[in-house]
DNA sequence: TCATATATTTTGATTATCGAAGTATTTCTT
DNA sequence: AAGAAATACTTCGATAATCAAAATATATGA
């Protein structure tokens, strides 16, 4: 009993550890492969913008920043940048003209597939060698982890 | 058999946007719940220099700097705001009088702890409601993306 | 001892961000 | 329909984080 305890323990620790490590440095990794890249010129923060703007569905700038907690005023600034090297384009809304549409361009597209495929790397690595079993144990945790942050998010 | 196909393919998927929106939302929510503590006077980078502080071995500026990349000249004024709110203490190396060994006051020493508990809750609920069996799976998917991610770092 | 290397700090410049005020447009009220 | 209020975004001015280069203090090697 204190021994299958002790194990518990361990691999908690061991989880634990592992996953602050992810989260310490994943940023960081994502950033130093951006610099690395083709799209040298674009720090982790535009990507963030680039990814929330997505290709699917046109979003206002307002929505935009609000997806990745900044205000309009430091989010002008950040589409500002972004129009100038090629990756985004600004569009007035046809039916409301105060808002501005955001969009990518053929720039901002490329690099935001590109984005996608690192995550996707990611999360195949994560997987690595599971059964089909061992994938859904996989899925119900990484469930529980952004259940419980999206729990503590709406507070 | 495209049967079975489809259903691998869907979990991937949503194992992939779960992992997106958990790193997409993971920092945002330790900035906000910080903000809400005690601690309202640290920034989560703030919390970053103390965690790698720590509480177990004196650590120089300089070592603390390459931890969590930041320049040496950085770190200086980063550390001289953190001595001032009482969080950080500077110590002159008696071998080596121009390092500056970096210590955790009372004060700096709580956060931690504080920090810590949330790393441990996040892990906990990372876990909720496995067996040791499924539990061992996790370890093994983290233990992968962690292995993947230093993999990248030392390229 | 003198030159060089190392650890940190200071300085000056740049950039990201914010909040408040400003502008243009739409919606609501009467 | 005119004027008031609300909304979406931008501009402006201030602040804070960061960097690279120069400066300082100390240690190491020839």
């Amino acid at each position: 009993m204190k021994k299958m305890n002790e194990v518990i323990t361990t691999d908690f620790e061991k989880i634990n550890s592992d996953l602050v490590d992810v989260f310490n440095n994943v940023m960081w990794i994502e950033e130093a492969s951006l610099k690395r890249s083709y799209f040298s010129d674009i720090t982790l923060k535009d990507m963030h913008t680039i990814d929330a703007i997505s290709m699917y569905d046109e979003k206002s700038a307002s929505q935009v920043a609000r997806m990745i907690h900044l205000t309009p005023s430091a989010m002008t600034t950040a589409i500002d940048k972004l129009v100038q090297k090629g990756y985004v384009e600004r569009r007035r809304s046809r039916t409301d003209r105060r808002v501005v549409k955001l969009g990518l361009t053929h720039k901002g597209r490329v690099v935001y597939r590109a984005h996608q495929g690192f995550h996707r790397d990611m999360a195949h690595n994560f997987m690595a060698g599971m059964t089909t079993e061992e994938a859904s144990v996989v899925q119900r945790a990484i469930h529980n982890l952004k259940s419980y942050l999206m729990a503590i998010l709406s507070k």
